[in-house]
DNA sequence: TGTACATCAGTGAACGCGCGTTCACTGATGTAC
DNA sequence: TGTACATCAGTGAACGCGCGTTCACTGATGTAC
């Protein structure tokens, strides 16, 4: 009774379900207008089998949500593994980015939508795992050296602007088809002279008085 | 022939169903998901009146799109007048900003709403009005000669990551309650800090050796 | 090891409903003479 | 100024369709003894 995960094979049509979601995102389709009938038609598997794990295309949201907190959480640890040396650490990173957020065109589609979609639950989601990355991210550079002078208050600034500039560039990055590699280079490049520009900024920043 | 406008009320109904699309948005709706028949609905009008005005959702959006030009060229103007002060620009502008952000949240939240939309066109059209302002941004620093060390280059990469940032904090805004004044305010001046830093480092910046 | 039972994922038929869209009509306004 | 006509926004009925959801059923797997 503890253990019901490997009945039959464990999870196939919940994974099916999901996938058929993203792959729809991935087609151009908000996720906010997708329908359970469409979703299963695309998963190849009858309507009703999505009350078997989902209540309704919300809960579905939820579990995205959760499944790409995953993929941030590897795409983090890939960038923390490449070696890494200071001057280079920008364009390695946003290297990285690119490459994942091709790789995961879809979930990451569906992470720029949710940003202002329609379920307040999924929303918060996607902006809880964008501060879990900029915290991690300031944990890192605390740990490089590479922000000794800034205090608590102003790194956690700067790493939300540099998460927030990132997610901005993946709705760029999401704009374009997936094989025009000169664009994606350009992307790539403005968002790297982006993150340049604000850690210049970091480096000259003094705390407010206020 | 040539003036059609001055029929009985005109374009009275067009507007209805505009504004009937934002409320419904301002209430958390995703755009993409709204129906004809729903925005006729709200419009307290018969839904066969939906096509002497448009002929899809997709076409009432962009229509949309162009009024949001005119939303955001009025608050560019207005942030022209207010007298500023060079060391209370940012500040200022970012008042300016979040009052009007308040004033139109419909609009707003359409706009955020649509940076990741369905409807290509919509998108497309957000993101010329967002490089229209950047670039006016740009005209106003070099006039105002904050600007005098950056090549052309440099000053549009700056003010897009200006523009990029306050679009980003617009979601965090349209996420708060209307009148939560605490944290709007903790917002504005989170936002102010954001565009100090990118100043900061615009004026510490050095065009890369690439 | 074998048998009886509980659990649960997947099925297919069926429901009532709201959807987008069409159509012919109405009535108000503007235009021609 | 008056009359006949064209234009067009708004109406209400009707259509066929796909939607979300329910139900009772099937058959495979795991559990108890």
């Amino acid at each position: 009774m503890a253990d019901h995960r490997s009945r039959r094979k464990p999870g196939e049509t919940r994974e099916k379900l999901m996938n058929a979601a993203l792959e729809l995102v991935g087609k151009g389709r908000h996720f906010a207008s997708l329908g359970i009938r469409e979703v299963t038609r695309q998963a190849g598997v009858v309507p009703t089998s999505f009350y078997r794990h989902f209540r309704n295309m919300d809960d579905l949201g939820l579990q995205l949500v959760d499944e790409l907190g995953l993929v941030l959480r590897r795409m983090m640890r890939e960038a923390r593994a490449s070696a890494l040396q200071a001057d280079k650490l920008i364009e390695e990173s946003v290297g990285i980015f690119t490459a994942h957020a091709q790789a995961n065109r879809n979930f990451f589609m569906f992470m720029a939508q949710g940003l202002a979609g329609e379920s307040r639950a999924v929303q918060d989601g996607i902006r809880s795992e964008m501060r879990f990355f900029a915290s991690e991210l300031a944990n890192d550079l605390r740990r490089l050296r590479l922000a000794d002078h800034l205090s608590d208050a102003d790194l956690d600034m700067t790493c939300d602007l540099v998460v927030r500039s990132v997610a901005f560039s993946l709705t760029d990055l999401l704009g374009v088809s997936a094989d025009d590699d000169y664009q994606i280079d350009q992307i790539r490049k403005r968002t790297t002279r982006f993150l340049q520009l604000i850690f210049v900024g970091a480096a000259n920043w003094e705390s407010p008085r206020g």
